[in-house]
DNA sequence: CGTTAATCGAGACGGTACGTCCTGTCTTCGG
DNA sequence: CCGAAGACAGGACGTACCGTCTCGATTAACG
């Protein structure tokens, strides 16, 4: 109905401009710059509402309503647009780089992103569109760390039989749940990266 | 100031029962099983409102109100409510054991509690009160498979020197993020449960 | 749909009392003074807010929409509200009579009452609902005029063939375009009762 | 600042035509003709929006803002573009010339004229400018009325000491009143204009 | 005949108010 | 004292217009 988030640089491959004064790229920013202060601050997610926003941009409500159709879809765009960049590895051993992305993933918990993603889970669970928008945000990174397991069969240093999809399970989720959920709290997560790697590599049976 | 949550059932060891007219059952069950139709009905848990919870139980605000002090404590009470029994062991094989906690780990996220509980991860972040009940909940499912792992490094068929509170993480992370989140969308969790304890029985290392 | 402007005085005649905390009167009353105060205040009409009305009168927008369904509705209380009392006649002379409720006439609008008054033609015009009102209002001042000049056309003061609602209309109509519209600007409102009432006593012609 | 109003018309006398593209006369009539149609469709005065106009109209925002300072200027612009003729009177009996012009005061009610009048007498109390365009528009019609009553007086046919001003008040006031604002229900304006003069002449004394 | 400049339509801008909905508290009555 | 019912002050929602602005395109007269 509204034309919600026809940015102009979704129709970049057409001609033809639309009509009219086009959207302000500043007012893009300001708001989305307003969503992520705010959360930083320690407003709740609940508790962040479009007209605080639209204060801190120095922007209209309307403005803010052009471009997303609700909260979370203003949210999650912010989110996005603060997925740092796709951790790089060394290289050099497997067991040092899977290090590396696991450590990756608890500090990108930390800071404004950590502050934001487990508020999107409910919404994630149920708008298949933000759950599309999430798998794609983590998809490169996820990458990484399968072409890292690849690399470790083709060397030698991990078994020929892995299964891929679990080991990548594997090395994701006992982090994630920490961090997220704090799970355990008896469990620092400081060292926890290098404990991970090697207990997985090692396997618990005797 | 006022007496939230002094419920009969908290005073039962006193022998003075309270005056005036006591608090109705019918209302407390009404109240729960209106939250929990409500959120299993697709409501977001910050689109529940106390007043359809009212509507719905055919009960008074106030009376809400006079037994829980805010949404959050009554949703953590609904999600209370409806924990099943804590997963009972064969004791025979360590592998079955734990295939079978990792497995209701599993199925109590389907149904109303799978629903329900990650919609409150955000709350237990922020909140302290609920963060601690969570826990608490968690305790005897998370004490069993303790248990199982301690009874596996006595009769030596897990490693000696087997970390306990990492083997927890590590069996119980993966299986949760994708339960929860549909971490990995090509990955099925019928036999999930099977792979996940096989694999860190063995570890991946070559 | 909304009971709007179902107050317990019109119930009054039933036994019941309707459920639940009744109407605060001290709210009404509040609203209608600030809805007055705020118009003699200088406020335009149409610049008069639903939301200034609330915060002059320390009142939730909602208790305001709970008793009037638009502004138009609740400035025609309020205005209604402060129509004073019908002026009373001396009852000596019909002329003398006629003069003091024409004065009468000029006076109203001076005032809050005045200021109110002119905004609401356009309503008058367009909703039934408000002409009605309006002329309830107005139907016992009109009244007096006529039993005054029937009993002129009883003591012979006046006309036997004398046509009431014409005559009313002679005398209000030209004390009403000058009042209301400053239809003459040269023409002085001060002596003007005395004046008019004469030639209309008189006629114009030779 | 903005050159409002300034339009062609207003510097006809001048040699030198403003550079640029002329203003489109095209606009300036779609523009009046949708402000007309809209009030004559039903539209409060208040709730007649710029945008609706513009959008009737097929016209931007801006070339209305461009023409007319703001929504008042406009509507009394559009309501000065439908004032019909100056009536004119036969000249024969003074009474024969005083009901055509009070009923020409009725038929002016009527039409698309006497739906946008009354929406402006708000305007025309508040606003000296309006006001004063409203006594320009009035003016010549009130002079037609004022000479009938001179020559009246010059040809003995009314009496010698008569106040013009108070006549004209008298004529008018309650054909207005009556026609605007339906002042007494139960009278019919269809004979209105001969009995409102024949009372006039006569008088209601005795 | 190209420049210059004000116009045009369209529509985004920062705002204000709308009327609705919900929050957590309160105030009434009857049980 | 508890129950339902519902009013209370407050505040966010998403919509509609306000009056201003910025676009690319159009349209004359001037040079």
């Amino acid at each position: 109905m509204t034309p919600v988030n026809t940015s102009t640089a979704d129709v970049a491959d057409q001609e033809r401009r639309a009509p009219g004064r086009p959207r302000s790229a500043r007012a893009d920013e300001a708001i989305i710059e307003a969503v992520l202060d705010l959360i930083a601050g320690g407003t709740t997610i609940e508790a962040l509402s479009i007209e605080s926003v639209a204060a801190k941009a120095g922007v209209g409500k309307a403005t803010i309503y052009r471009r997303w159709a609700n909260k979370e879809q203003l949210i999650v765009d912010a989110v996005a647009s603060l997925k740092g960049p796709v951790p790089q590895v060394a290289g050099e051993s497997v067991r040092a780089d899977l290090i590396t992305l696991v450590s990756a993933m608890r500090n990108s918990q930390h800071g404004r992103a950590g502050q934001v993603m487990p508020c999107l889970i409910p919404e994630i669970r149920r708008n298949p569109q933000v759950y599309e928008r999430y798998q794609l945000a983590m998809a490169p990174r996820r990458q990484v760390l399968r072409e890292v397991l690849e690399r470790g069969v083709r060397t030698g240093e991990l078994r020929v039989d892995l299964d891929i999809d679990i080991a990548v399970l594997m090395l994701s989720g006992p982090m994630l749940v920490q961090t997220i959920m704090n799970w355990d709290p008896n469990l620092a997560t400081d060292g926890l990266a290098e404990r991970l790697v090697d207990w997985v590599l090692a396997g618990i049976g005797a």
